[in-house]
RNA sequence: CGGGGCGUGGUGCAGGGGUAGCACGCCACUUUUGGGAAGUGGAGGUCGGCGGUUCAAAUCCGCCCGCCCCGACCA
């Protein structure tokens, strides 16, 4: 390709502050915004997406995958069979065809392939399958941000495993979890697996693959120690021993002006830990059903995981009481807590912690005041103790008790048990060799392609744009000619012609241009290798070869061909010893994660 | 959905009641050619939309739309 030929320009700037690779893909002519949430792939961007594609489909194909096509758009009664209909709000667009007939577009196809497996799978014999696509999913998320992370339109590769049983489940979701890595290695970016909330998929046993970025949006725990690995979202801690002290008298103590945990743990000059702190939620049961307030107790320094409060409540909606909300309740904001509070006024809900703590401070629902030698069990009336506050830095592993590490992470990937409840609802059954009907077991993993793309760029990328690994860069080559002497246009023409007809994908830039723009630009656009030809070069005796991330170098003019080639050879040579350094640990992995587990 | 910000040539921005500007890009010619060249000449904008105030609105007011950020939300 030549880029006085090329669709699409690159930028010497762009808006907005987002990640710097995301800007790069931008400024490099990789992408363009259509409307929120929405982007085009430019061609330099669509190669790249193309590559990502392929190592996909050769990782699935490796496992046994079975390719195929499902539509993005889908009658609702699928989706009224699964029961998603209902419980999925906004995020799933409905709309009517011309008859008038409910329609959504898809967000997943856990509906469509429970529908095809009803039909062509009907014995034991035909189990088991995986079957996968690569398919534009639309969800409308309130809020799509940061670039390709969060779209509402994106390709997602989402493969589907059809067993007879867990155990056939089970292999199908270790097959998948070591393709997950497989897939990371080969794009060139770092991965974890973690322990990951079901969600809206339903289901029991469920993994993300999160690249480790401080732009992202997931919170994960890790041990260092014994290696357990989860979202935040059901990371489990040690609970402490129950507290033996004596129960103190509870007593009303002044606090003017004290509303943070920070400010009462300072006055009381007490361990914020040992402050229960109430936080207000409204919490909808039934969609379109009044709030309820939900009051929720937490050590002070904690986060309520609202996964966890969601689960204690049954709650399809919960969002932040406000001031007014508190006080319409009985409450008295800054000094929240659930004494005297009437029973009828909130759900409260208490931290299992707290639950074993003995003479706590918490807020005395009345202006300046607090309670101290608050003792939940004696104290509180209509209370439910269970598990609500999220894992902090440096709370004890539930596994080995060694201090747990939070970090922040990009989710690209994810794979779920599903189990029967698909099957069963839309009827993919099997007979078995008793000839009894059995619900198939379903499992499903999803790899982002977009976000595996954001990923790539944003481990990719230096002060002057993109640096991508041969195996996702959208041409091999960056050929540059400097100048307009005869002899430099010829030897540049007859090198781009050579490596075409080699089979090698270069991009050259044959512009009337000054050096400056053409290094610039190819900086930009971030291909592995470049050749530049000039009257310097030539001087010299024939091309430099640069690596994007190297150094440069004069390559006679009659064996161009044969440095490229050997140039590549060898990129290509340390992905694949990356490959394999960095799949070394993943068998170990795999048996610690799946031995006595799941 | 709450809070904040921004919509002005292709891109990035300034202007803030009276002639619509700058830089980059683009077109033509000339000179240039190893890190985003120089000169000369040119093209290109119903200032997001609708309504209002005014002799006069890009500018003031109202409503709407779009985009961005924070939060809520989130396979």
């Amino acid at each position: 390709m030549r880029v006085s030929n090329l669709f699409g320009t690159t930028r010497r700037s762009v808006p907005g502050d987002d990640l710097a690779s995301h800007q790069f893909l931008l400024r490099a002519g990789f992408l363009q915004q259509l409307a929120t949430g929405l982007y085009s792939l430019l061609p330099l961007g669509w190669r790249t997406e193309q590559k990502i594609r392929a190592i996909l489909r050769e990782e699935m194909n490796a496992i046994g995958g079975q390719e195929l096509f499902m539509p993005v758009v889908q009658p609702a009664d699928i989706w009224q069979k699964s029961g998603r209909w209902n419980s999925i709000d906004q995020v799933l667009l409905r709309f009517q065809d011309r008859r008038g007939r409910d329609m959504a577009l898809a967000l997943s196809h856990e509906e469509v392939v429970a529908d095809l497996t009803a039909a062509n799978v009907s014995s034991y014999r035909d189990l088991p399958r995986i079957v996968y696509q690569i398919q534009t999913k639309f969800r409308d998320e309130a809020r799509a941000r940061g670039g390709l992370l969060r779209t509402r339109e994106f390709s997602m590769k989402d493969a589907y495993s059809l067993d007879r049983d867990q155990a056939g489940l089970q292999s199908a979701y270790v097959a998948h979890f070591r393709a997950y890595f497989k897939i990371a290695a080969r794009a060139g970016i770092p991965v974890a697996a973690v322990l990951s909330d079901v969600g809206v998929m339903g289901g029991h046993l469920a993994h993300e693959f999160i690249y480790l970025n401080d732009a992202g949006e997931d919170t994960l725990v890790f041990c260092d120690t014994c290696g357990y690995a989860a979202n935040q979202e059901v990371a489990e801690t040690q609970l402490p021993e129950p507290e033996t002290e004596k129960e103190g008298e509870l007593e009303e103590v002044a606090t003017p002006g004290a509303v943070t945990v920070a400010e009462l743990s300072a006055f009381l000059k007490v361990d914020p830990s040992r402050v229960a702190k109430s936080v207000a939620f409204m919490a909808e049961v039934e969609r379109g059903q009044p709030a309820r307030m939900v009051l929720a107790l937490v050590p002070g320094p904690a986060e309520v995981n609202l996964a966890r409060l969601r689960s204690a409540t049954g709650a399809v909606e919960l969002r932040p009481a406000t001031s007014d909300e508190i006080v319409r309740a009985g409450g008295v904001p800054g000094y929240m807590s659930p004494r005297g509070l009437a029973a009828e006024a909130a759900t409260v809900v208490v931290d299992e912690t707290l639950g074993r703590r003995r003479n706590l401070v918490t807020g005395a629902n009345r202006e300046g005041w607090h309670l101290r030698n608050f003792n939940i069990a004696r104290d509180c009336q209509q209370v439910k103790i269970t598990r609500l506050a999220a894992a902090e830095n440096g709370d004890p592993c539930s596994n080995c008790g060694s201090p747990l590490r939070i970090r922040r992470g990009i989710e690209y990937g994810n794979i779920f048990q599903l189990g029967t409840d698909y099957s069963t609802s839309l009827g993919a059954l099997y007979d078995d060799e008793a000839g009894e009907q059995q619900p198939v077991v379903m499992g499903s993993y999803g790899i982002g392609v977009g976000r595996l793309f954001a990923c790539i760029a944003e481990e990719h990328h230096d002060e002057r744009g993109l640096t991508l690994p041969l195996a996702v860069a959208p041409f091999a080559v960056a050929l540059i000619s400097v100048g307009q002497e005869e002899a430099v246009g010829q030897l540049a023409e007859a090198s781009y012609q050579q490596l075409c007809d080699a089979g090698i994908e270069v991009l050259f830039d044959d512009r009337v241009a000054s050096p400056g723009v053409k290094f610039a630009d190819a900086d930009l656009r971030g291909m592995p290798l470049r050749i530049t030809v000039s009257p310097r070069s030539l001087q010299a005796g024939g091309a430099e070869f640069k690596r994007r991330l190297g150094e440069a170098r004069i390559v006679a003019r009659k064996s161009i061909l044969e440095e490229v080639k050997a140039e590549l050879e060898d990129l290509r040579r340390q992905e694949v010893d990356r490959v394999q350094t960095q799949m070394a640990p993943v068998e170990a992995l795999i048996a610690q994660t799946f031995t006595g587990g799941a």
